[in-house]
DNA sequence: AGCGCTTACGAAAGCGCTTTCGTAGCCTAT
DNA sequence: ATAGGCTACGAAAGCGCTTTCGTAAGCGCT
């Protein structure tokens, strides 16, 4: 194996192939106007001495920056850390680094990430998590990705934003349609949904999805209580104290995500209510640690990493007229959490 | 392809300050050499036009590279991304960049990683995770890191690494004690122990901790099984099943982190092994998913997104003539998964 | 007044690369 | 033969910043 020199500049390379500056940066760039024997010469000496490329000369010179830039909401959150893995994977195989950056799931400090991003010059931009019900937001970060765009960028985000760019689009109606069907088949009529913030398109369209399930079983939609808390585990505890306190008919507890049901499961077993028996409750992610919860989550699986790596392989190739959209697809995962509704009245 | 936009430059900010190039930058960078009334113009002026330095500029120029190369095992495994995340927060602050790259648990491959950000020319590298027991690797990753530092890049590790380099120390050994004791002080006497790759220094310094405990209490530590597993969830199950099939006396069951711990509980589930009634558990992290396992896991807790910004933190401060060790700490977490050995044993 | 010393600043030299532009050298068409 | 068009390559101009070096101005000292 070849010693990674000290400072080994390009210089050297085209020294040592006896050729020019400008050839050998056109031979390692695979660029036209090289013959195929000097290029051949050029790589084999850049081989040798196990020459790599300065990645600041190369993108201040004007050439592409190899980096990409991801926004999580937070990286130790299972969800995100699932699709950054699923980036960094794809990312290696490309050669390209992977920054991460915290949005914290405001749209202000998202913003103001991306722009840090921008001004930072990173060649692609990932966002992953939710999109915001934020017109301002949304508006201002859509005019900093045009011109990102323009300037060459490339862009891909998770999830529905009103970006105007290419997208991966979780499952996420379908899936609480899924989830919603799953649980009045179980013959439960009495469902809460414990709902991450307000403001989240996730969350909307999980909703959604929940009450378009209800709606086709000719419920109304009315009798679906709808408590908003963080969208965390925390936040799931909070809602389910709430939805005890509320609405203690519930048969059934959805939480918009697993990070969320681990909070509903721990509030329940702190009440001693006992799930499935008394209360079922579902998820959505399929986190890797749902089938490890007592009882385990009844959830709907989304391809994490594999959405991870959608959305850079997206932002890989070159920009399509419009924007493209991917769906992922989700699988329902019955496990222990849910179960009939229990006959009579509780 | 990507090329940076029409973007905002130092020179214009010096010439609208009505100054010259030199002295914008140092300025902005609080060097010496500046009246405090005309460095006081200069960012004033900057701040008002929204100006940020373009890094690749900087980094060229000879100023230090702004981004952190962090090395992990895998950030989808929820103790490197808490870890991650306060890196993440603590750049954040700093105004630096976080690249986050993947080691996969191999040496070989981790010592890749490594020269692919120093060809980067990242300007402070992070390793988080064990150390690994390859002579051979470390000492090809000593002598990389050591050119690294010589050019003046800073390295900090967190973990047992024979790197020569500022470390952030898990109270390993102290808590794998906490943890034997703990289980010696419920009357345990025949455990054992689902351990991770044994090349592993995390491994073997928290085994090392136990087996302290043991022979503090005159136990021989040959009655002290050790299986060895991959350092996962998966790998707990492995070793769970084999802690059944070949050691069936065993009281308690030590995984050596939360993950493994996971997937004994998994097994002992399957095999409708009562815990703590039976068999006790205990984990070693506190991964945040612990509390919510069923039954929840005693574990011993280490501060991981505070490692994190310890580790950063050892970074951004000039380097020392020897190299600096903070320790962690720990805090032994005791919930549902461990109870008193049960009566009646040999 | 003359000398040295310090201080505050500007001019200009790179950092390592990509890219434009210019030019030999060769090939084909007239 | 000459003109015109390619091709393969080199020289050199930046990219936006930091830093060295030079200098004018201000200071205290003899």
């Amino acid at each position: 194996m070849p010693r990674p020199g000290p400072r080994l500049r390009l210089v050297d390379v085209a020294e040592r192939a006896g050729v020019s500056l400008a050839t050998a940066s056109r031979a390692l760039a695979g660029r036209e106007g090289v013959s195929e024997e000097v290029a051949d010469r050029v790589r084999q000496v850049s081989r040798e001495l196990g020459y790599v490329a300065n990645p600041y000369a190369r993108t201040l010179a004007g050439g592409a920056s190899s980096t990409v830039g991801l926004i999580v909401h937070q990286i130790d959150d299972p969800y995100f850390s699932e699709i950054a893995s699923g980036v960094i994977e794809v990312a290696a195989e490309e050669g390209l680094l992977v920054q991460i950056a915290h949005s914290g799931r405001d749209p202000e400090n998202e913003l103001r990430q991306l722009r840090h991003l921008i001004a930072q010059r990173v060649g692609i931009i990932l966002i992953a998590g939710s999109g915001y019900d934020d017109q301002r937001m949304e508006a201002e970060a859509r005019a900093e990705l045009a011109a990102f765009q323009r300037a060459g960028g490339r862009v891909a985000v998770i999830g529905r934003h009103a970006l105007g760019v290419d997208a991966v689009l979780p499952d996420n109606e379908a899936g609480g349609r899924a989830i919603g069907t799953h649980l009045l088949d179980l013959g439960h009529r009495r469902i809460a949904v414990a709902a991450g913030t307000p403001g989240l398109t996730t969350v909307a369209d999980r909703l959604a999805g929940v009450a378009a399930a209800l709606a086709e079983h000719g419920l109304s939609l009315d009798a679906l209580p709808v408590v908003h808390s963080d969208f965390t585990r925390d936040g799931g505890r909070v809602a389910a104290e709430r939805i005890l306190r509320e609405h203690p008919e519930s048969t059934a507890v959805i939480a918009l995500n697993d990070a969320m049901a681990t909070g509903v499961l721990s509030a329940l077993r702190a009440h001693r209510v006992r799930v499935p028996d008394r209360v079922s409750v579902v998820g959505f992610d399929d986190v890797s640690v749902a089938a490890d919860l007592a009882p385990s989550l009844t959830t709907v699986r989304l391809p994490m990493t594999q959405m991870g790596r959608m959305a850079l392989a997206l932002a890989l190739q070159p920009r399509a007229t419009r924007p493209r959209r991917r769906s992922t697809g989700h699988t329902l995962i019955v496990r222990d959490s849910t179960g009939p509704a229990p006959a009579g009245r509780p």
